[in-house]
DNA sequence: TGCATTCACATTGTTAACAATCTGAATATC
DNA sequence: GATATTCAGATTGTTAACAATGTGAATGCA
């Protein structure tokens, strides 16, 4: 059973309802052997083991990994779908690289998305949801002012989104936003280096839950909107005076 | 050049700006072998030709095309990420076929990311959208009440859909309600059968052009929700009723 | 008859060799 | 000296054979 699949009401607790993999649990035996090699480039890609722009040969790969080039080939296109792994005709694979244009994009959609996740939850409200929050933005907190949190920070408000939209009960709509948070966690990590950024991120995301608590949705579409615009701007911003984002510990 | 990469300010006519595929051009010579088995199969499962659950056999395709199945294996996850083709790990592919709930689920993304384009052309207008729009709509209004017209008009309004999104200058947004569109247009084309249907889409075509030359945004994104709930609907209530869509002249 | 089992066949998954293409350094030309 | 050309090495694209897996009909049993 992929992580993604994990139905929502099996958790109770912040804790466990977080616990699961940025990418795909690549001990899965379901899983083909392409699927399983993906999740671990994957998870080379997001955690800044691969640098975006690196070249990704096949051999090296298969070598690695000891299969031969097809399943490799297939693990590639499989990151491809994900918008972890650029594919330029007849000249290899690359680690993506995002130009600010298309981080910006790609943060303009995400916020658009999860506006109709916050729509949907405030229509049909989940029991969970409001104690998921909670617990999340504590956490959120915590990490805040914590030095060289933000890579955490950046993953926490990952999961604290996907449970969201999981409880949001619109499967594809998470799917898509699980992918395009994927395709932006590397940069918006950028954006929540600093303490002041998380702590200004942390407190929209408790307003946005205290608006929740009192009923006003509108309220918190727009803090939402507003946390996301913000973290955007500030990832682009970061983007564009450093040249990428991996690397980084 | 992909179809989806004209730039808008090439054309200026509504005849002109239509006139793009489907699907991919599969004579562009920029293109993959894979990339061009993949249009023509895909032009064939969006024609009804391959109807929804149909089995897709790897050495019959390559039979056809005169390859092996390696580039075949290549086309068919090129489809896979478009969702026209679903693969089973080691059952083979087949075309996919959307459930009642999987349809309302893409249609409510689909309705929310036409949404945030609604507004953001609202927020910079472009000179040609309005044009484009009337030349649109009229064309609309002349197939609502033409018979047997609902697989034109239904490509009308996804190519319509497509311009706008075009015209509101985010490419990721554009790409995904393109594939969005192109995933529901089978299913799509079957909520606007009827000219009564076809009809009162039109009316709301129309309507939402009106309030956006009257530049009132909030009554554009209410009738575009609107109608975008009301062709879903009907979709999902032809759906149950007949059991696949395909097949179709 | 209804259901589980077996087994041959068809199909997908993987491999390794070969063909086509790209890259970049060395060379040639202006 | 700067730009164009050539060519060898490396890399991707394709193929066909082989291995692993799934399917469904025929068989056996209750």
């Amino acid at each position: 059973m992929k992580p993604n699949d994990i139905p929502a009401d099996q958790f109770t607790a912040w804790e466990g309802a977080v616990a699961f993999r940025l990418f795909a649990d690549q001990t899965d035996p379901t899983l083909t052997v392409p699927e399983q090699i993906a999740g671990r480039i994957g998870d080379r890609i997001l955690g800044g083991q691969m640098a975006p722009g690196e070249r990704i040969g096949e051999q090296e790969l298969a070598d690695e990994f000891a299969v031969s080039r097809g399943p490799i080939r297939e693990a590639l296109r499989i990151l491809e779908r994900e918008g972890l792994v650029t594919i330029l005709a007849r000249r290899g694979a690359v680690v993506t690289e995002l130009s600010t244009t298309e981080l910006r994009e790609l943060m303009e959609i995400r916020g658009g998305l999860f506006e109709l996740v916050v729509r949907k939850l405030a229509d049909q409200p989940h029991p969970e949801l409001l104690p998921l929050l909670r617990a999340g933005t504590e956490r959120l907190q915590a990490l805040a002012t914590e030095t060289d949190a933000g890579g955490e920070y950046a993953e926490t408000t990952y999961r604290l989104l996907i449970l969201c939209a999981r409880l949001a009960g619109n499967q594809r709509l998470q799917r898509m936003l699980t992918g395009l948070s994927l395709q932006t966690l590397r940069y918006s990590k950028l954006g929540l280096a600093s303490v002041a950024r998380r702590e200004r991120s942390a407190r929209l995301w408790q307003e946005a839950t205290d608006a929740l608590a009192a009923g006003d949705v509108d309220r918190m579409v727009r803090l939402t909107r507003q946390r996301i615009e913000e973290s955007g701007d500030e990832a682009v911003r970061q983007l564009q005076s450093r040249p990428a984002p991996g690397s980084a510990p």
